[in-house]
DNA sequence: ATATTAACTGAACCAGCGTTCAGATCAATC
DNA sequence: GATTGATCTGAACGCTGGTTCAGTTAATAT
């Protein structure tokens, strides 16, 4: 037959999904070309097409693959009855999950619109699932008495918001551990949610 | 001389910006065309060099001129001294200006990366100003005793996030009025920033 | 009427794009 | 050592991008 062992198709694949990250999140999709992820990879524009079909593809691999992984992840999760501390779990299981990949977070937000419309519903409906999520969430504090907010929807779409926003400033080495994030933003979440609010 | 009264130029000018907001806005800076663009205002290519030196002047023309306007129109607002009424009186003002301007507020976030350095320095420079204006109000708000946030910091990040992250959902025919949208962000910002909160 | 000139056209320029593909390369197999 | 086939090169393809510019158009001033 052919190589199995000493094959760089273990390598390089892996290598595009890569640079093809980091370019788009630096530069945007549009802006980078075949032959900047190529090079990065030490490779010539033609090679990439043994592991991808086209450009677009290599956008979606990774945004879908994102998602999936977000979903996944939370779906291996063991989350509390208690409202309160589920809140807490939530925030902590989010904000590890995102800092952790602020390029995948970044593109994820910023390239949705370079998607073609099929791919594009694909990576939509992800994401509603997700925010679905966190209003079931909200709503079941509601409900008990443990959450008390003007208006859930408005309030899951808020928390969403202030907690992805991390990701654009907050860095690994700066003055501020990632455990003291996950405890400062478990104390403003509870105060958005209205936990021990007066009735 | 030549026209001034039916003068085209005081038409075109402001068509061309409009048409490269929205067309910025939908697809992205670096997937438009000027060709797109002309297309739009009834013109040839060509002649938008007329009102600008390149596409990238366009672009930052654009986020220029709105984070002067943001500037501008705060420094006119009369701020009350209380810290709970100032922090109403900002989520009224965010809120409001922020709305009107979706598109702006777009691509002021999403196309700052395919500024020139020079450029984005610029933006940099007055987005950070804005910033402050926020943290300031926090932080006189803590020493005050009528808020109490974990850090003033990531409050005043999270407070920007949630109040901006509206314009990704809100539309002015929705079920939500813009006055309803103020009212439920009023509480929710106070709740956020720990008024009446336990001591 | 004529002259003037701002505003615009239409065609061109060339660099660069995504993509294709015939052929070179070379580790694994026989 | 010859064969095989996965992997990659290097050059090319057709096309489109931003930008330029000589020339046309038409509203004003004289």
């Amino acid at each position: 037959m052919a190589r199995k062992t000493g094959s760089h198709s273990e390598i390089t694949g892996p290598k595009i999904k890569q640079a093809a990250l980091e370019l788009f999140a630096r530069h945007g999709f549009a802006a980078v070309t075949m032959r900047q992820i190529a090079a990065r990879v030490g490779v010539q524009a033609g090679a990439i097409y043994n592991y991808t079909p086209d450009k677009q593809a290599l956008l979606f691999d990774l945004l879908h693959g994102h998602m999936a992984d977000l979903l996944t992840r939370w779906a291996q999760e063991h989350v509390p009855h208690d409202p309160v501390a589920a809140l807490d779990h939530f925030v902590a299981f989010h904000l590890d999950f995102h800092i952790r990949r602020p390029e995948l977070v970044f593109i994820s937000y910023m390239e949705l619109r370079n998607l073609t419309e099929e791919n594009f519903k694909a990576i939509e409906e992800k994401r509603s699932r997700y925010e679905k999520i966190v209003y079931d969430m909200i709503l079941k504090g509601v409900r008990s008495g443990d959450f008390q907010v003007p208006d859930a929807k408005i309030t899951s779409f808020a928390l969403i918001a202030m907690l992805t926003g991390v990701v654009d400033w907050f860095r690994e080495d700066g003055r501020l551990s990632s455990d003291e994030l996950t405890r400062q933003y478990c104390a403003l979440a509870r105060q958005t949610l209205g936990v021990n609010a007066p009735a």
